[in-house]
RNA sequence: UGGGGGAUCGUCUAGCGGUAGGACGCCAGAUUCUGGAUCUGGCUGCCCAGGUUCGAUCCCUGGUCCCCCAGCCA
């Protein structure tokens, strides 16, 4: 055991199947599954109950399954299943030969369906959808029986087989548990559990017409793979009984046990299939994979580590109260991969040209840099420094104010890994006032690494040769939304009013370190004094595109703030 | 005003009748050839009101607030 472990307290989950494991409950097992619905992207809200579902197995020496909870061919496809695949596997977890397919059950699943007739448990309905809402009643109301709901065991036999046998046009009946119709739970009043959808199944293809509904299909599922803890969010928890009904009623042999936690909400974004699917359709980011998206694959193209991200679901916790995560979790938790592990190079963003007046024309130096001081073993590069150099224009002001470590008519800054500086001069251009080019001396016996430099300077300042740096783009990313937390409501129109106009700022006239030209996508990089960055796909072999994955944290901004 | 859940620092999260702890964040300092990282120190919290108890975040009673449920979605 390392001593950096943080024997973080177990949560409710893990002490539930502590419990579980002592009263023997599923005997010594412990075999959880994670299931999603392939009619979307995994998000980093799918990452917590991954992390929960595949750490629980790993912890207590079980399983944990990858099911394809398939049940509505009107909405699901293949593409998300091998999406689903790619995402999972990129977190870094794997099923082995456990991957399952809800839609593999179908066949037992009708024949539980079958049985709950013959017992009496279940009956065809022939109501509209319209009818069946109105007979269910209110929140404050009972609902009324149906009047199909005595129709005998024969009768429904042979009407669900017809079902199934395409006798029926979409809606002309559905199956149904007969349970309670005043039930106080509205989920307990005859819940349906089979429907006719004439559609094509992404896999079974033409083969069934009557498809079994989630409260059927999930806790069977479970069973079926000897699921013993079946973990869901809250939404669910009033389904439960719903859940424990199905299994008692078919008479299954493991009975899992469900267990509800709290959904991942993530602060100035939004985690809602429906609302990730309007962002992308309606072109407010480019793709699933746009970079400002929560999802598996933005994070991943944004260039955030598998690791970061598991890291930012075990401290996220999991209990049962509605929470919203602030946006600082995740961004320490990739600060802490990256710090450890990226390569530092000097990139400028906003370039302001520097002619050192001193240094002699077209005289090249090769300086020592360290690739990454986290990480003696990354080793050194050599940078040339040159009489023409690019610096950032935000580390330029005419007129400092307070504490400003700049540089400054007058002042002296240390060009890293260089030579100390001073800014004896700069251009301005009349017409604009913007300063085009700063005139500066530098002192020989600064250079980095010759230690008789006694001189203390207050700042030091990341920088380019303007005769070796290369051109790139860089984008910024910042909050998608500029609210908190936009709620579970919340129609197009809200979502578009809260909409970050900056959550996207292209730079295109940036300049990096020539070496990064050998960069491949996906490559993760700190530029010194700015921020992670990686290269993005849209690179090509002339022009770079680098991704603002975080920024440093900045304590300059904040003391300039005031 | 039916049922099911939940309320602890700004944000998350521990606590299970005995000094309210951790993380993020924030503030201050040290250090630093990244205003980064690191290291110190500090900051703010038990929804309310009663009750039981020597002692209550915890147990009881009564409130208040928040979330979920009336799909043939999951």
């Amino acid at each position: 055991m390392s001593s950096s472990d943080q024997h973080s307290s177990i949560d409710f989950i893990r002490a539930k199947i502590i419990a579980d494991l002592e009263s023997q409950k599923f005997g010594k097992r412990v075999h959880t599954r994670f299931p999603p619905e392939p009619n979307g992207h995994l998000h980093i809200g799918h990452a917590k109950s991954i992390c929960l579902n595949f750490g629980i197995a790993r912890e207590f020496g079980g399983l944990c399954n990858l099911r394809l909870d398939d049940t509505n061919p009107t909405k699901e496809n293949m593409e998300y299943v091998t999406s689903i695949q790619e995402d999972l596997q990129w977190l870094g977890f794997d099923w082995d030969d456990r991957l399952f397919y809800a839609s593999d059950y179908f066949e037992q699943l009708y024949q539980y369906a079958v049985m709950l007739i013959q017992k009496g448990k279940a009956y065809v309905d022939s109501l509209t959808a319209e009818e069946i809402r109105l007979y269910r009643g209110t929140l404050t109301e009972p609902g009324r029986e149906s009047p199909h709901r005595k129709r005998t065991i024969e009768e429904n036999l042979a009407l669900f087989s017809r079902m199934r046998a395409r006798e029926y046009e979409n809606g002309v009946h559905v199956l149904r548990a007969k349970i309670d119709m005043a039930s106080p739970n509205i989920n307990l009043r005859d819940p349906a559990l089979y429907r006719i959808r004439h559609a094509t199944h992404y896999r079974t293809g033409e083969a069934w017409c009557v498809y079994p509904t989630y409260d059927f299909a999930h806790p069977l599922s479970d069973s079926l793979e000897g699921i013993t803890h079946s973990l869901c969010t809250l939404e669910f928890e009033d389904h439960r009984p719903l859940y424990d009904w199905v299994l008692r009623e078919c008479e299954v042999s493991c009975h899992s046990q469900q267990i509800e936690f709290a959904r991942l909400n993530l602060g100035h974004t939004v985690m809602s299939k429906r609302k990730l699917l309007q962002l992308v359709e309606e072109g407010h980011v480019k793709g699933w994979d746009d970079p400002r998206l929560p999802t598996l694959k933005g994070l991943r193209r944004r260039g955030y580590t598998p690791e970061a991200i598991r890291n930012f679901c075990e401290r996220v916790g999991v209990a049962k109260r509605d929470s919203v995560i602030e946006m600082a979790l995740l961004e320490h938790a990739i600060r802490e991969d990256l710090n450890r592990s990226a390569s530092r190079v000097m990139a400028v963003l906003h370039p302001l040209k520097v002619i050192i007046e001193n240094y002699p024309v077209g005289q090249i130096e090769e300086l020592e840099a360290v690739n990454n001081p986290e990480d003696p073993s990354e080793g050194k590069r050599r940078i040339s420094f040159c009489r023409e150099i690019y610096i950032e224009q935000e580390d330029f002001r005419e007129d400092p104010p307070k504490k400003f470590f700049r540089l400054s008519p007058g002042q002296e800054v240390r060009l890293r890994y260089a030579y100390i500086i001073r800014c004896v001069g700069f251009e301005k251009d009349p017409q604009t006032g913007e300063v085009m080019a700063l005139r500066c001396t530098f002192d020989p016996d600064t250079k980095s690494g010759k230690t008789q430099s006694s001189r203390k300077v207050k700042g030091t300042l990341h920088w380019v040769s303007a005769q070796h740096a290369i051109p790139a783009e860089v984008r910024l990313y910042e909050a998608l939304l500029t609210q908190s937390n936009p709620g579970s409501g919340g129609e197009l129109q809200d979502l578009q009013m809260l909409l970050n106009p900056h959550s996207l700022t292209v730079l295109s006239g940036c300049k990096v370190e020539p070496d990064l030209s050998k960069a491949t996508p996906g490559s993760r990089f700190q530029f010194e004094r700015q921020g992670y960055f990686c290269l993005d796909p849209d690179s090509t072999q002339d022009k770079l595109v680098f991704n603002r994955t975080v920024p440093l944290r900045d304590s300059w901004a904040k003391i300039e703030k005031e």
